[in-house]
DNA sequence: CATGAATGAGTGTTCATTCAT
DNA sequence: CATGAATGAACACTCATTCAT
């Protein structure tokens, strides 16, 4: 962005978020939204022109400042509205799934579902926005965070249930899963491997969950033989028959 | 990238990579190259203006183009530098490194120092070439993944040695780790927690472990007792005795 | 001017004012000017586009910011030359004109040959900036008011010799001869009336004068008649004949 | 103007000015000029857009094109209602007042005080339509010449009341006066100097009537000497003795 | 080699104006 | 009438890149 430096934040002229907007608007900024989803996503944002934006959206340059105060709003916008509608889908799906490793689960898929049934938000979000440095001002992230802090709050859950170790920075939960799904998906957007991404649930799942998951070791089972001593030690048993008396 | 740009990898002028190139010259690409690092680094690539590094360097904008054919061949040159650089460094240390686990360790140890000893890099590597469409078809790309195949190497010796599962699919491992540590070190680039990268290297490192490593299951503990039928399921075990004939 | 709001006065990239500015640019500069005054005298400023004085001056648009910063350094820059030459012609010809009057007579002279002369600059200069609210900020206008002071200078030189009144506010003498000759000017630019305009030189010039010219009363005649005592009042002369001894 | 502007005087819709115009009409067109006053008073013509306007005038931007066919016509319109009003005023006055001179300072007074007490008008009146091209040719301007042109009745009734000079191009005193008044007024505006503008209009009118006034000659004193022959010349007064006979 | 100087090509954004409702 | 909404038409300014010296 150059031009214009002047203005910071400028509501767009006649974008009156007052509810009501009638649905002619509200179709129309929707639009404007699915054109720039498309050349956002397939050319980057520099290389992408607003004149392209508007020819896929099929109105003017100028309408698109009718709803948007820039081009980088747009961007922004676009993240806005599909995290919402996203985090809005999957808090819907929550009340079903009861336990912390079935919601960890759970919010595994989603991510990798949404991003291959939404390839072009997808590259926006993966590639653009992650590099830009505005992104994170932005009113669009904050729901992106409160989506991404599900994770933690379901990590917890799971201490809580034991089910996971709880000596494991929450925060570095969620970095290792967002990490993971999002280096996979990556790799899935730009070299086509894996071919189908949401297949891979259960891999990402069941690696991150023995990351996690608090250890089934042999504490958990306690062995007792009838006329024996049994010491359970890391991952040796010895069983010596008891010394006759 | 729009302007003049008729493109088309065209060799720099007056860049004769002929072997024996001139140690002045030699200096001053690195002089331009640090300067590039700098700016990109604080400004990302669309930002940044061939004017702006040509200052940084102290030399003038057509010398730019003396040792680089564009500014995106600059971009990708630090890439290429700074990768050969650290891919080497590690190379170096790998002999002296035994046990895929170790490695392992290693190499987390590795990203994660070199992370955080080179901010304005890893500036430019997570925030505008992981984002870049045309990254990936550069020469500097393929240093970069020579280097990222260290991590599957590693994984098939450490299937080798045992020590790791042969249930995954190294690019998957790959994936995780390299997914885990860009996330996190993208959360210290921009929001500065943690506060200390390396320091999470014991960290990243476990919870990978517990994701590759082969189980400590039952399996590994073959209990044999005399005179005894011992079945061993996956978290049960059971011992009758033999039955007298 | 819209765009890039950001900066401010920023120096053009190539216009080293260094004193030694090679010939060849300063040529370009002078072509610039002379392109721009054609078409800001034409066109007004904010008619007039940047292409189409890089078109007057056979050359590209972005040239014309490496001498000029911006569409109104250039109109200032305008203003800055001529008044500076038009300056320095009329001290060079101050020394050989002597008294008060004439100089005021040879300023107003100056001034209507000047416009008649410059008809271009007269239309940028009465029409373009004197609406200008930014043009009494520019450095151009400084010159302006130096050359508009000499008049304060001459009527106070005036004041000295004893040809001009002392009661007047210098200042408001200016504004009427500037206030006179520019309005007068602007009638012959824009409606062709007077046709000539340094014809009407003396014209100007008596009635300035008998503005502030000291006034030619009574005193200056010293009536003496023989035989008669003369009194001589403002307006009335008493003249009564010598009483006889 | 650039723009749509396929121009070409063209009525506003629906501004059907057959007399009758309902009163809301009136007084919302009033409304619009009032606000249109400020705005381009404060920023200049290009400076300000319509929606400014029609914010200052709690209307819609469409609605200030029922009632003026251009932004350029309410700026006119503005000059000619301001025009308009203040002509009537003074023609008001001039019954009252007898004599040429006292005509001409009434018309300075009148001048002066109107500006001093319309600061925004006068903004507008000589920062913006004294530089454009197209006042000229408008309707409004005509208004303007009825005004100005009042300077030339009362400097003819001068010359017959036997008042005023007769060797002076009517047009001459006009720009004079105009130029003279203008000019201060703009200092004053611009520069704030003087403070009191009105408080100007004795300085500015006696000088203006030393330039027009007739010569208070020796023709203005009838020298009689009994028993000699006066003859009275510009600055000479001869005195014989008459002959005898 | 190094560079000063020139420029082609590009684009986000504004706004006066229109018109269906 | 009044207006919300849409848009066509413009343009100042930037910058990567070239090339003569």
């Amino acid at each position: 962005m150059k031009k214009n430096g002047k203005n910071g934040k400028k509501e767009p002229k006649a974008n009156p978020r007052n509810g009501k907007k009638d649905l002619k608007a509200q179709q129309r900024e929707k639009n404007i939204i699915e054109g720039a989803l498309k050349v956002f996503g397939e050319k980057g944002f520099e290389e992408t022109t607003i004149s392209a934006i508007s020819k896929a959206a099929k109105i003017s340059d100028a309408t698109i400042y009718e709803y948007f105060s820039s081009k980088e709003d747009l961007l922004f916008s676009i993240a806005k509205l599909y995290t919402q509608e996203e985090f809005d889908r999957v808090m819907s799906i929550v009340p079903y799934i009861h336990g912390a490793k079935a919601k960890l689960r759970m919010i595994i898929q989603a991510h990798l579902e949404f991003y291959e049934n939404n390839r072009l938000y997808t590259s926006v979000a993966l590639l653009t926005l992650k590099g830009s440095r505005n992104f994170m001002k932005s009113e669009a992230y904050k729901i992106i965070k409160k989506t991404t802090n599900t994770i933690i709050t379901v990590y917890n859950e799971g201490i809580e249930e034991g089910v996971f170790r709880d000596d494991i920075d929450p925060y570095i939960v969620r970095n290792m899963t967002l990490g993971f799904i999002e280096h996979l998906t990556a790799q899935w957007l730009l070299l086509g491997r894996p071919a189908n991404l949401s297949a891979q649930t259960d891999n990402v799942y069941s690696m991150i969950l023995k990351s996690v998951e608090k250890d089934v070791d042999q504490n958990a089972m306690k062995i007792t033989i009838e006329g024996f001593d049994v010491q359970q030690k890391k991952d040796t048993i010895i069983i010596k028959a008891k010394k006759k008396k």
